[in-house]
DNA sequence: CGAGAGCGTTAATGAGCGTTAACGTATGGC
DNA sequence: GCCATACGTTAACGCTCATTAACGCTCTCG
């Protein structure tokens, strides 16, 4: 938790701005005079601050990806070997972001392909990273489940997670410690119940429906 | 399950792949020449299907909304009183349709901002009804769960049934009537562990990390 | 003082794109 | 045979918008 006390640069600034009206209307239904007047100044004086308007975009979710991935690598190895514990810890981590940086959030998963490629790929390197962090941690909390129904349980869960922009507008009761609370429990509870019945982890209700699809 | 025999009408033909496209690259980000080729013809063509492409969007958005809403009226009408089979069959449901129409789910959330103001509040309004569909039906299977929490762990289980989009190509193992049960299994297990421990729905794993969030 | 870096401003440029105009071509009923 | 309708076409038009040009202001440092 390395709180900053100085005050936010310009850039920083447009950069929060600029997340905020991306999530809000998308990259190109934002203007750069939009940006521009959120922070103040006008349209083009952002070009004193990046390249273009894909720059801040670029550095909006290669920050995300890079915030999150090494967020999940300091619980790892901050971690006791307990591996409910770790899952714990890194359902909690997400939560916090999701909870505290929801537009960001939601730029994440939807304006990837407004990339050039190097950037794309590098974004999605990361993503796939953080995955593979979150389906090792899964999986050694549940040994029965198999690698590829633990990544769909990985991406089923932080569509979960993400959930967070559609609790309503900022600021009101969505974003308590209850809700996290009860996010953590609907996530701990869809892992537990990913894995086909075992002994060590007692998941799921007593079956009611029989749950085919199809 | 009505299927449909005769063969798809040009004007189907353009929404199906303006929804593919839009999915893809975002509504801004497609244009109308492009949709056009898509279709066999050029550009303005469209125009005579069409009022102009804020109406294809229009028609796709409303037309999710009322077919999900629709297939949740349906199976709270054809339930037999057991609120756990009709939380499966609504699951079923929805997995179904996030399993088939993959890019209308991943417009629904998306573009909602690019419609007119009517419209708009037309998609709100049976967003809206199913999510409380659903929260009835949550709430009579678990009565220990209040409303507001009921409504924040129905809007999470959309966002865990939304994230097929993110299991890789469509057409892969991805869409298997496995990939359909887990999904089902994850969604039971986060509703079941969204209920404070209660004695008639058993629910969670012996708690093992301490779940608060901080 | 004076130079130059840092930040902004407004005006112009130029591309992209939704939409409309104007103009064919088949088809099917009277 | 002919007119209307359905469905396309290509060529403008006009607007939006990212980007660049050209031009200040205001510090700070030597």
């Amino acid at each position: 938790m390395t709180t900053r006390t100085d005050a936010p640069t310009r850039r920083e600034q447009i950069l929060r701005e600029a997340a905020r009206l991306f999530a809000e209307r998308g990259f190109h239904g934002v203007g750069v005079d939009e940006i521009g007047a959120a922070v103040g100044i006008s349209g083009p004086g952002l070009y004193r601050h990046f390249a273009g308007k894909d720059a801040m975009l670029a550095e909006l979710l290669v920050g995300i990806s890079e915030r999150l991935l090494d967020g999940g690598r300091r619980r790892v190895a901050e971690s006791d070997g307990d591996p409910e514990a770790l899952l714990s810890a890194l359902i909690d981590g997400h939560i916090d972001f999701a909870l505290n940086d929801r537009s960001l959030i939601t730029l994440h998963d939807r304006e990837l392909d407004r990339l050039r490629d190097a950037e794309r790929k590098r974004v999605r390197q990361l993503q796939r990273q953080y995955v593979e962090l979150w389906v090792d941690a899964v999986r050694r909390a549940y040994p029965s489940l198999d690698e590829s129904d633990a990544r769909a349980a990985v991406h089923a869960v932080f569509g979960l997670l993400n959930s967070t922009p559609h609790l309503g507008p900022a600021g009101t009761l969505a974003d308590s410690p209850a809700t996290a609370a009860l996010l953590h429990r609907l996530a701990r509870g869809a892992f537990a119940a990913a894995a086909p019945r075992t002994q060590e982890a007692p998941a799921g209700a007593p079956v009611a429906g029989a749950p085919a699809a199809g």
